[in-house]
RNA sequence: GGCCCGGUGGUCAAGAGGCCUAAGACACCGCCCUUUCACGGCGGUAACACGAGUUCGAAUCUCGUCCGGGUCACCA
């Protein structure tokens, strides 16, 4: 043996197998000409995010679009910062968001597919073999530096404003001897195993972005770390790794790993791979204090999509908001297709901002708000009610107290309207703009409008509690108003008033306003007579009744 | 600091040398419709970061400046 042989056997004694009982394991996908498989590789170190959601979403749909796969894989090379739940966290949240997977992971605990396991901590033997083979051809090698040393090399190459890193004359065991490294092991020394890099860095590499384009980066010559000392490879080593053997077609992830690109062609080149077609997306922004930033975990609550989930936003809605970032022309396209599922939509990676949009959350209300409104009462109910259940107990008991009468509130300018109201973006808003509807919730507030004094605001209720009739149409009800008006110098039409302001106290509409008022303590509502046909005679009646007694 | 990427109204953006007197959407303002509000309709305010080139002609191509973002770990 060699001495690189002998550096692979002392290295890993335990790796038998060579990197070719792998590619058989995991054959070429059978997929029609064209079909991109992609993925979404989380590490669970936090929860999902909205990052990883746009992500996801820009991948499935690029599946989609191509009948390939989407699958899930899980980054969980840092044991350090995992935390508890990550997993589920991520995979039931994409799933709440309505992003079906293919593969890999499907639920919190459980996994499907043919090239697995979807989990890099259960991984380690394969990436071993695969390391175990550079180290045998000599292109890879143990470095036993400790971090202090590192430290003190990256403080030197500061001061005499060399490039920093583990590169060329810097990479100290480079050229380690077989009996070197024998020797520091038996000493008990931990070391990590780094790429010996053929690169050079006056040399350029070029490569096609699927989303920023053409993009050229000196070559990579720093011999980073392929496995780490605790035997677990770093992202880098196991994206090549994984997505090789994943048969991953397409990488879009996030563009704060444009500066890797260099480091993962040469791996793939290395190892005798071919490079996936890399993409990469620019990242959802934030506006703090007058300075863009990328969206943080830490800082900003809409950054953990628990935020919009608890706000009632319909994950559908996020969906679609999502989508107006990912393509320019989804929002065109929405308007032709309002029923269609996302799905549906051309997608085109080339048609992706380069640059990161600012998270808007005034135009999420206007894409949610759309949508709300074209659902139907039963729709409207199942939606609130489950939000309710999760997030608003309280609310929650009073809505499945009596379901039609529930069903009969959200009806109201809902059902069967050409132009249904625009007023709720998300269902922590209902509880409040319906408050008045349900008994429990509603405060009796009535106010006087200004133009309107309280002898003619007494007078014009108790007349018409006298013609009100739960019956009435529309059309029946307003016409009763207008009856009382003249009575009460009130212009009957609104046009007759405006022509002659002086000569009418004021009109029809603002005595309605007083009814308003009366039965909703509010001043701006839904059309105030289908309100009073949900509410019933007898409530309205003793609202009335109530205002009537103050004035 | 080195290396990348980017810069069109407040926001998202269309734009591939003449179709640009720069589209559309959100937001904002006004008017109309109207039982209030909302919806809807009509209209309005508002932008090519700056400077040099190339060209008959530049938002578009080149260079420089400035500004913004990302990245330089045994994190992903």
């Amino acid at each position: 043996m060699n001495n690189f042989e002998l550096l692979a056997e002392l290295l890993l004694p335990d790796i038998d197998k060579k990197p070719e009982y792998y590619e058989n394991l995991y054959p070429a996908r059978n997929l029609p000409e064209g079909a991109r498989v992609t993925r979404i590789a989380p590490s669970p170190t936090g929860y999902l995010h909205l990052g990883t959601l746009f992500a996801a979403l820009v991948n499935r749909i690029t599946a989609t679009s191509t009948n390939g796969v989407f699958y899930t894989r899980i980054e969980d090379t840092d044991k350090k910062r995992e935390i508890e739940g990550g997993i589920e966290d991520i995979i039931d949240g994409l799933d709440r968001f309505g992003i079906s997977i293919d593969e890999g992971f499907v639920s919190g605990n459980e996994q499907k597919g043919e090239y697995g396991p979807y989990q890099q901590s259960y991984r380690g033997e394969i990436y071993q073999t695969y390391v175990k083979e550079l180290i045998r051809q000599g292109l890879a090698y143990p470095c036993f530096c400790t971090s202090n040393e590192l430290e003190a090399v990256r403080k030197e190459q500061e001061a005499n404003k060399i490039r920093t890193g583990y590169h060329g004359k810097w990479a100290k065991h480079r050229d380690i001897t077989y009996e070197e490294a024998k020797a520091l092991i038996e000493q008990g020394k931990s070391f990590v195993v780094r790429l010996k890099s053929p690169g050079n860095e006056e040399n350029k590499i070029v490569f096609d972005d699927a989303i920023k384009g053409k993009i050229e980066m000196p070559e990579n010559d720093e011999d980073f770390v392929l496995l780490k000392s605790d035997g677990i490879p770093t992202y880098h080593f196991a994206h090549a790794v994984d997505d090789h053997l994943m048969r991953t077609t397409h990488v879009l992830r996030g563009d704060e790993w444009i500066s890797s690109v260099p480091k993962h062609i040469q791996l793939f080149k290395i190892l005798g791979f071919k490079p996936p077609k890399y993409g990469h997306i620019s990242p959802i922004m934030k506006l703090d204090n007058g300075a863009k930033r990328k969206i943080s975990k830490r800082k900003d609550p809409e950054a953990a999509v628990h935020f919009f989930a608890e706000q009632g936003y319909d994950s559908e809605c996020v969906i679609d908001y999502l989508m107006t970032i990912a393509a320019s022309d989804f929002e065109d396209w929405r308007r032709c297709s309002p029923d269609a599922s996302y799905k549906s939509f051309k997608f085109n990676l080339k048609k992706m901002s380069v640059s990161g949009a600012l998270f808007d959350e005034v135009k999420l209300i206007d894409v949610s708000k759309n949508r709300v409104s074209k659902l139907s009462s039963g729709e409207l109910y199942e939606k609130i009610t489950a939000w309710a259940k999760e997030f608003d107990k309280d609310f929650y008991s009073i809505l499945t107290k009596n379901p039609q009468y529930s069903k009969a509130v959200f009806a109201i300018d809902r059902d069967g309207v050409a132009k249904p109201r625009k007023d709720i973006a998300k269902f922590s808003e209902a509880k409040d703009y319906f408050s008045y509807l349900f008994e429990e919730l509603y405060v009796p507030c009535f106010q006087l409008p200004e133009n309107i004094n309280s002898y003619d605001a007494k007078a014009f209720l108790e007349k018409y509690k006298t013609v009100y009739s739960a019956d009435d149409d529309r059309q029946e009800w307003f016409n009763k108003i207008k009856t009382i008006a003249p009575m009460l110098n009130f212009a009957a039409e609104t046009k007759e008033y405006k022509a002659n302001p002086d000569a009418f106290k004021g009109h029809a509409g603002d005595l309605s306003t007083v009814l308003r008022m009366a039965i909703t303590g509010r001043r701006n509502t839904p059309d105030l007579c289908s309100i009073m046909q949900v509410l019933g005679k007898d409530e309205c009646i003793k609202r009335i009744d109530n205002v009537i007694i103050s004035l």
